[in-house]
DNA sequence: CCGCATCCGTTTCGATACTG
DNA sequence: CAGTATCGAAACGGATGCGG
């Protein structure tokens, strides 16, 4: 965007490059690893590819996005965080945690895709007592993802993991039921909407990502 | 804005509130304490009035701000962050992290009001070694402002304080000199272009504030 | 002066069609 | 698949007006 703030001050600095409609999703969604042109349209609806291209033209110059052609035979561009991208992190984080209040559970026509599950799952295992280390695969609807838990760090990256420690794997909608409280995670396993495999126990794995206990405790039909 | 994104995530849904153009400015300025209608205004060059009274509009529907009519005589309305508002700190916080390195120290044409050294300096308490408790009045060009340090927490307001434990004070330009490392504290406190008062010593006060020690080590006339 | 509503020229957005 | 071209609709920015 030509229209900058023009003040002297670090937030305003700040929104110039990435305070524009689309540009911080677009940044959300590269979170978790490099995707393509088509796939970001995807992810974000309501865009269209004037206004992504565009915007992918402006992160690129700012430096937070780089464009790498992927190498045959999938020859076609992907778009990927450049480090200085990758330290958008935190306020990506400090964002979803400010917006998780307002999530509303019933909510229809609200796009659920997977990514954003993922991200959630990220943002908590950030902040839950730090596991001893590990891979865990994390299959989550159709989408499939690696977190790296080590030395206090935790990275989350779309792809397949050849052996990891653990498995876990889970509807997109059950995982944000997992999420919000209204599916328990021993209820999910016993039931089979939730499938752990390799080291993680419930327990573990329900501190491992922070999810809540239960969704009323003693209210089991609650509507 | 009437545009949402319509993910359920909180990224998006965080971004449907506060992510409109001029919103986390607005945030940004009355982090440090109420402010009326025009004083807003000033503080955001090229924002017209419409902008400023839908985007108020916008943060008092969605419980960020809230307007509160001042005590005659000053009969006039005054807007306020709400607690919901004020817990958008560390987004701010975490934008003004990332947009550091983009201050360019030049830069004519760019505003620089007291607010924002204000703010610099607050976000560079909160991350600094944790003072003991007290409380600092820092002038800073015209305005003044009291910061309360207590309990590893460190709050920022405009106003005046009767009995400080320190006092502090520069111009705006000088903060942001000291700010950016291009004064040096001590070089400053000589040169009678900072002036400390009460307990605070030079030392405790580039840590107080995580000051750099100075500015590129033995070049005094780098030009 | 303060808070806001109205009007208007320009820019930007969102959707679709189209090209390499 | 990766964009560019185009167009109507909406939003922005600036100026002005008007009731307190």
């Amino acid at each position: 965007m030509s229209k900058r703030y023009e003040q002297h001050c670090p937030v305003a600095q700040a929104l110039d490059v990435v305070g524009e409609r689309w540009a911080l999703l677009i940044v959300r969604n590269l979170l978790l690893g490099p995707l393509r042109f088509t796939d970001l349209l995807g992810a974000l609806p309501k865009m269209g590819t004037r206004m992504l291209s565009d915007r992918l033209k402006n992160l690129s110059e700012a430096g937070v996005v780089a464009s790498r052609e992927l190498p045959p035979p999938a020859s076609t561009v992907a778009y990927a965080l450049t480090e200085r991208g990758f330290e958008l992190a935190p306020v990506i984080s400090a964002l979803a945690d400010w917006g998780g209040p307002l999530l509303t559970p019933g909510k229809r026509a609200e796009r659920r895709d997977p990514d954003s599950a993922a991200l959630m799952l990220w943002n908590r295992a950030q902040k839950a007592k730090r596991p001893p280390s590990g891979n865990v695969r994390l299959e989550i609807g159709e989408r499939s993802y690696v977190f790296q838990f080590r030395a206090g760090e935790v990275r989350a990256q779309r792809g397949e993991l050849a052996a990891p420690d653990s498995a876990v794997a889970v509807s997109t909608s059950d995982a944000f039921a997992l999420l919000e409280g209204s599916l328990d995670v021993r209820r999910a396993l016993d039931s089979e909407r939730l499938k752990l495999s390799g080291q993680l126990r419930a327990p573990a794995f329900r501190e491992l990502f922070g999810l809540p206990r239960s969704s009323e405790g003693g209210a089991p039909h609650a509507r």
